[in-house]
DNA sequence: GCTTGACTTAGAGCGCGCTCAAAGTTGTAG
DNA sequence: CTACAACTTTGAGCGCGCTCTAAGTCAAGC
């Protein structure tokens, strides 16, 4: 798979898979004869948890900690499992933040009458 | 009430109430006798309306237009409404692909073991 | 009178996450 | 052979929301 069927896949930009490369968030891609990039299937379960950490908020420096501890081996996976279990936690009290926010927006809203 | 006050009271930096100031989010401030910026505490509402909207991920630029409208008067009250109302819309979608998101997090943590 | 500290301004700088520009190479179709 | 699209690289630029610097003014306490 070349760069632009992975950007269409993915829904990323061609332009953003090179960056993630470059800073490490994505292994250094496999090339073909010409020098292009050739993916693997297998790039697009990592790109997909990338994702949901990014919707999550994750920051990249953090993605990226967990990337080489993910390219370190099996003996990060507490270390890994750690970091997880902490973003989930993070994300937990936005989410309530942001169901508190939502009251008031609900409340502010109904001030304003029809 | 002085800037270093209602920074205090806001968890907002000095810098940045100036910012919201020169920027059009809060109008711009009394001055006492010798230049200094003087709140009354009215302002306290607006900046906490302003927190939970940027805490909902409002965009300033969004905010910005919501001021404008606030200090237009009360015949902006049924845009302001709806301004608020699809903000509201675009709030509940986050929080639930958040919620998504967690799920494939939790499985994912589920998957490491003890 | 002098120091200290909070305030003022205009404007520069920063961290994040891309996004794009420029210049060059390669593969394919007509 | 030529045109064109898709790829390559390095490095600059951008939009956001602050954040800080520099240089100056002013009020209060010793």
């Amino acid at each position: 798979m070349k760069i632009s069927e992975l950007a269409r896949r993915t829904g990323l930009s061609a332009h953003t898979i090179r960056y993630y490369e470059r800073i490490g968030l994505m292994p250094p891609a496999e090339r073909d004869g010409s020098g292009h990039r050739a993916y693997d299937e297998r790039i697009l379960v990592w790109l997909e948890f990338v994702g949901h950490l990014k919707t999550t908020g994750m920051p990249i420096r953090d993605m990226l900690e967990y990337a080489q501890l993910r390219m370190a081996g099996a003996a990060t996976e507490g270390r890994r499992k750690a970091m997880l279990t902490a973003h989930r936690q993070t994300v937990r009290q936005r989410m309530r933040k942001l169901a508190e926010c939502l009251d008031v927006l609900d409340a502010k809203i109904a001030g304003y009458g029809d």
